[in-house]
DNA sequence: TTTGATTCAATTGCATGCAATGTGTATGCA
DNA sequence: TGCATACACATTGCATGCAATTGAATCAAA
């Protein structure tokens, strides 16, 4: 970004998947955060590609629901709004429980294998304490549960909704932060693990709704702690400016 | 389309969104046909617009997962791939069956109003013995069922969910011809407006449940119909010919 | 000081041009 | 006749130009 960068050229046909992709990563990690306009002029100055792809990629980034679109004034990253948690969390309940189902009843040894490896990452992460680190092996190992339960339009669903939790956890991410939560999150993923290994349905999808409680709890703990930090802000400064004056 | 057409000319903005909205009307009705192909340039000169708001409309229904791409080569309508029929079933019936479980708890009046509407135009749609008729109103029964319930989320998905169901029950749409079938569709929804109306959960649930069978049962049954009444062709007729001549 | 109209700059939405890629056809060779 | 190679055509993917719309800034008047 900073430096000359020597006229990448990419691949015909991958410009737009290229642009797309690295928005969508800064957007699950907030390294945009919502609100930030996204003008396509910068962005075609910013990836040195022409505004084509960009709009490409902006489009398929509204399908998810990412960034919004505000007509003939721009693009701003999605905004995560705290009124809708609740349906969020009941939909989100709903899908993973039945995700983690579908893993413990599909799952086949090569996906075990794979599990194996994401819980390992995430551990590793959380000994790491690295946040980021930690919500990207999160959302792969729940992906990873989702998708051994071979079932595509539960995978695609709930990825979906993966997404919007990270964005959600972003809000309280300082909350991950305390010794308190990280020894929560060690070895968080093991029973998962050993539900999904044993093939058994019934306590796989209790441990997923266990998880999703907890999930919704800690949100809401961690916004409670916020607002209990806040200091009370003077009213809207206009009034009090006339008679100052 | 055939004649002059006196160059429309769209309000700026609506282009993109007027294709996009036709496009998917003509392909959820099967007027385009899965595997028809959309070029660019034959869909601009159709619509009388350039190519930038077709390729646009075409990246949203791509992202609707109703055209498919292939990289240089065009757009195709997307395939309904009876391969996945049972994931796909699956899935459907888990988010039916709670969608009709939150409008039952969260239904207004003014909801009712406009389910018994929808089941009306329902029924007339059956004693018109026009079978695109039935899908449609069947479409925007069960999304208003789903809206009533004020899940947003669930709303969205479950609206995917059912467009796919409608590009299925598409294959099998010849069943809905016989006469049998029309007495089966007849008062179809009622059931569903009463356990709304009471605000009996566990009902809706059960005929959400049920009613996803029959879906699954009448189209197997339909498609082993199809099957039945088939006949064996020659294999590939190039060596038989190569003897012949 | 506030309200209102007017102009101006910024940004999108659409039109069009060009080059790359993939397909189908024709031709030459075994 | 069968197969490989080359060429031409069709179609996309990206670059760029232009005009419409919006928001802000400016200025005048109450």
């Amino acid at each position: 970004m900073t430096r000359p960068q020597a006229k990448k050229v990419y691949q015909r046909g991958s410009a737009a998947q290229m642009v797309c992709d690295e928005l969508r990563k800064e957007i699950l990690t907030h390294e945009l955060k919502p609100g930030a306009p996204l003008d396509e002029t910068s962005l075609s100055k910013r990836f040195d590609v022409s505004r084509s792809p960009i709009r490409e990629a902006l489009n398929r980034l509204l399908a998810e629901r990412l960034v919004e679109n505000l007509p003939n004034k721009g693009t701003i990253v999605a905004n995560v709004d705290l009124e809708n948690f609740p349906s969020f969390i009941e939909v989100f309940d709903l899908q993973q429980r039945y995700a983690t189902r579908l893993a413990a009843r599909n799952r086949t040894s090569v996906d075990m294998v794979k599990l194996r490896d994401l819980v390992k990452a995430f551990d590793d992460a959380v000994k790491e304490y690295d946040p980021l680190k930690i919500l990207q092996s999160n959302f792969e190992f729940h992906l990873a549960v989702a998708e051994a339960g071979k079932n595509p339009y539960l995978v695609r669903q709930y990825k979906e909704l993966l997404s919007e939790a990270r964005r959600y956890i972003h809000i309280h991410l300082r909350s991950l932060e305390t010794a308190k939560e990280k020894a929560i999150l060690k070895g968080h993923h093991r029973d998962f693990l050993e539900a999904i290994e044993a093939r058994d349905v019934e306590a796989a999808d209790a441990i997923a709704h266990e998880h999703t409680l907890k999930f919704h709890d800690r949100f809401l703990e961690a916004l409670k702690g916020q607002i209990d930090n806040d200091f009370s802000i003077e009213p809207t400064p206009r009034k009090p400016r006339l008679v100052e004056k």
